[in-house]
DNA sequence: CCGCTTCTAAACAGCG
DNA sequence: ACGCTGTTTAGAAGCG
């Protein structure tokens, strides 16, 4: 396949938040004939803030509506860098530039992520553990009630477990963990948890050992043949409320999963696929600044016919939605797009979720929507 | 309107 | 006795 390669250019301190990351996120955009590869080099100290965005196993295509694009363009800059249709090669930012602007923050720091958790122990990336204090919907003023179900609530908290069991009081804490909404709401949810527990088949209870005497009742989990319904609950739920990524790109819970999960807020839709090809963390490791080639080539293998597919068979593909994916291999996180598509890098509105990321959002498309 | 799902409330029993 | 856990029933609300 004909590639070409293309550095994008730093910003100046002007044209990106700057308390968002230092310098552009997107150090260098590659674009083939029919996939267009963003890699933002990530230093290792970069990677612990933004474990569970991007996961190394799980890649992910993020489905955007671009016509809603209007007020968000309208109020920034005329394009000042790049011709999207003639990217000109520049230099790449320096390594304390990449330290700053691969930190992902700010895409936990909205108010309703779920809280970061711990990877999978295979992952080179940093362990959070239950007791670190977990980024929650108390930066809200006055936190709004998860648009999950209780059945959904409960799933993610067994998966989230390290066991994938969890007695009712830890189902409790984690959604009084993860949604301080639960913290000031009237005590019937509980009630509502135990209901769904004792009335859904897709929950069982586990009688506990005789030995662990410790706390009462059962552990509950999750019953395997109704993992998948739940998955796609859980995929519809987001698909109209969620703004979260987190939880979809967790492997932890894509593990088993057979088929993508997907999810979208009011613009933006985020599917997680699950591959049949090997984790990427199981690849050869990538040197910090790759080759550009080696990058396309292994963009290609891996990707090419994913993307290809999910192109002909994705139905966003007709409604205002175009797709990119998003993953992470190593100290690298990838965007890849459709590069046949009308292709606008605007399409980085799934950073428009809040004003922060809005203003990421505005540096990218001052990046790549060029001066027409 | 109907059926389904979900939520909420309540009552009750069992257990530690 | 008390609190927690688990089960069950009932009604309301929302949605397709």
């Amino acid at each position: 396949m004909e590639s070409d390669t293309h550095t994008l250019p730093p910003l100046p301190t002007s044209l990106y938040p700057t308390t968002l990351y230092q310098s552009p996120p997107f150090s260098s955009l590659l674009q083939t004939s029919s996939t267009v590869h963003v890699s933002l080099p990530l230093s290792p100290l970069s990677i612990p803030p933004c474990p569970t965005w991007l996961s190394p196993t799980a890649p992910v295509s993020i489905h955007l509506k671009t016509e809603s694009l209007s007020p968000l363009l309208d109020s920034l800059s005329p394009p000042q860098f790049l011709d999207r249709h003639n990217l000109h090669c520049l230099n790449s930012p320096t390594t304390s530039d990449q330290d700053d602007l691969t930190c992902l923050n700010w895409l936990h720091q909205r108010g309703n992520l779920l809280p970061l958790q711990p990877l999978p122990k295979t992952t080179p990336l940093p362990q959070l553990e239950p007791q670190d204090p977990i980024p929650t919907q108390h930066h809200l003023s006055s936190p709004s009630k998860p648009p999950y179900s209780f059945s959904s609530l409960i799933f993610m908290a067994i998966e989230y477990s390290p066991d994938k069991r969890l007695p009712v009081k830890g189902i409790y804490d984690w959604i009084l963990n993860s949604f301080p909404y639960y913290r000031a709401a009237p005590g019937g949810w509980r009630n509502s948890v135990r209901h769904n527990l004792s009335l859904s088949k897709s929950f069982c209870r586990i009688h506990r050992d005789k030995n662990q005497s410790v706390g009462k009742g059962s552990l509950w989990c999750v019953c395997p043949e109704y993992r998948s319904a739940l998955l796609e609950v859980l995929r519809k739920t987001q698909y109209y409320h969620s703004t979260n990524s987190n939880l979809l790109n967790n492997p932890a819970l894509l593990e088993g999963a057979d088929y993508g999960v997907s999810m979208v807020c009011d613009t933006v839709a985020i599917s997680a696929l699950t591959s049949d090809n090997p984790p990427l963390s199981s690849n050869p490791p990538c040197p910090l600044t790759p080759d550009h080639e080696e990058l396309v080539n292994m963009e290609a293998v891996e990707y090419e016919e994913e993307v290809g597919e999910e192109m002909e068979k994705d139905p966003l593909s007709d409604s205002g939605y175009i797709e990119f994916h998003y993953y992470q291999y190593h100290q690298y996180q990838y965007l890849v797009l459709p590069g046949d598509t009308e292709l606008d890098l605007e399409t980085v509105e799934i950073l428009q979720l809040d004003a922060e990321a809005q203003e990421a959002a505005g540096s990218l498309l001052d990046l790549a929507g060029g001066g027409h």
